[in-house]
DNA sequence: CGACACGTTGATAACATTCAAGCTAAGTGG
DNA sequence: CCACTTAGCTTGAATGTTATCAACGTGTCG
């Protein structure tokens, strides 16, 4: 005989189920968390908030790709963050209690799982361990933050985006011939949201790095050498 | 007969108690707040800890102000955060169970409570509100590092500082005829370092600030013009 | 006094913004 | 298939802002 269904965990052929904020929830109040969950597929540029919404729960990326922006009254936007799968968001609002601050769009075409907000209500009342898991991405969005702002403050724009660009292709790379190659997710006006600058400096950058050899930029599509670290003997490796 | 210390909360006499994150804190678990409960005095320019610290317990400002700053390896400093009294500090290497990543510094003679790090631990395991209370904390700071990232992406450096001396002036200034006047806690190079821009930079910007009469300057004594919010007409108020 | 920390100023170079123009690839409708 | 449009990207020229380096003032402290 099979379990009854509520008594298997969602998330459990999931590839980030060990990290996952849900997994601490025993058999015991599986139930309030089966009862809540849902997937939904997104497809490229379909947002999952607004700026302002209610939050409706807890969202995991499950595949794909999405970006988190703040829009400001005077028409800015800032990309506040890329969210991967295995990542956590829309949680500083269930957390709050309050309204979105951000809006979260898909890059790429992806899936989100939800567990509303009711149902995480209960599971973090039920299990301090799953508050404790959302403490722990509270940390790892503080430190993001702050890495932000460090490196805001102290980096050149052209230091900035090589470091961006090298972390996409770690992401969305893999290797052709002697370079790592990638299609970008974003756009010029997103890089520019990204580091803070506008559009056309970002263009500008990007042809420093080209002429610098850093980089192959034609459009979206990007290759990076593959450098040597140390030893230039393991050519062939 | 006086009840048994133990059950007298430390925080009780603060002007902060409603909400410290010790507040709910019950005479059951009492004991291992004051056992782990300790206050120290700070002169100006004392470290609490300092970057690459073991953390030692959960702190809270109680009198005083403090720099929160990274030093990088290049030898950049940003100046990250002002604790304020009532501000709790430290939380986030208490929570990451890792090494601080910031040093605190007293920028004012300044009281601290800490509670040590073991008896942090026990209470936050005996109430889970205690651990909600550091989670509110946590979203505070992730909402303060967003809103600079947001700022220093879209203001520019002037309008920066303005905004920086107003929030000082109202924490730091009083009433002086038509003035608000206030000692500045922060060096130029603090100044700098808070917002991502050379000292130089900061007394061109205040040169600036001053010629379009915003701001009355001489060293660290700063003034500011009380402006007439809406109505001219309470000249006298 | 001399040493030092802190702050200001000037000259110059590096870098970013603004505004305008033009380019390219993708999609639309004839 | 072509002409047309559009969004996204690049480029140029003029302007504005910041960094850098060096000099110099001022106040504090031994």
């Amino acid at each position: 005989m099979r379990p009854p269904s509520s008594s298997v965990h969602p998330c459990s052929q999931c590839a980030f189920y060990d990290q996952s904020v849900w997994h601490p929830v025993g058999n015991g109040a599986m139930s309030f968390l089966t009862g809540g969950f849902s997937r939904r597929e997104f497809s490229e540029g379909q947002a999952l908030y607004q700026q302002g919404d209610e939050n409706r729960g807890v969202f995991c990326v499950s595949r794909g790709l999405f970006a988190i922006r703040a829009h400001s009254e005077t028409g800015n936007t800032t990309l506040l963050k890329l969210a991967y799968p295995g990542d956590v968001i829309g949680f500083r609002s269930y957390l709050a209690g309050g309204l979105h601050k951000t809006e979260a769009r898909a890059l790429l075409p992806s899936r989100v799982c939800t567990v509303a907000h009711r149902n995480a209500n209960r599971l973090v009342h039920t299990d301090a361990k799953v508050l404790t898991r959302l403490t722990a991405r509270c940390v790892d969005e503080i430190d993001a933050g702050r890495d932000r702002i460090i490196d805001a403050a102290t980096e050149s724009n052209q230091t900035r985006l090589t470091r961006i660009l090298s972390k996409l292709m770690q992401a969305h790379g893999s290797r052709d011939g002697a370079y790592l190659r990638m299609q970008l997710p974003l756009s010029r006006t997103d890089l520019a949201d990204l580091l803070g600058i506008k559009p056309e400096t970002v263009s500008r950058v990007l042809k420093r790095l080209k002429q610098e050899g850093e980089f192959i930029v034609s459009g979206r599509d990007i290759r990076m050498p593959i450098v040597q670290t140390s030893s230039p003997a393991i050519k062939g490796a």
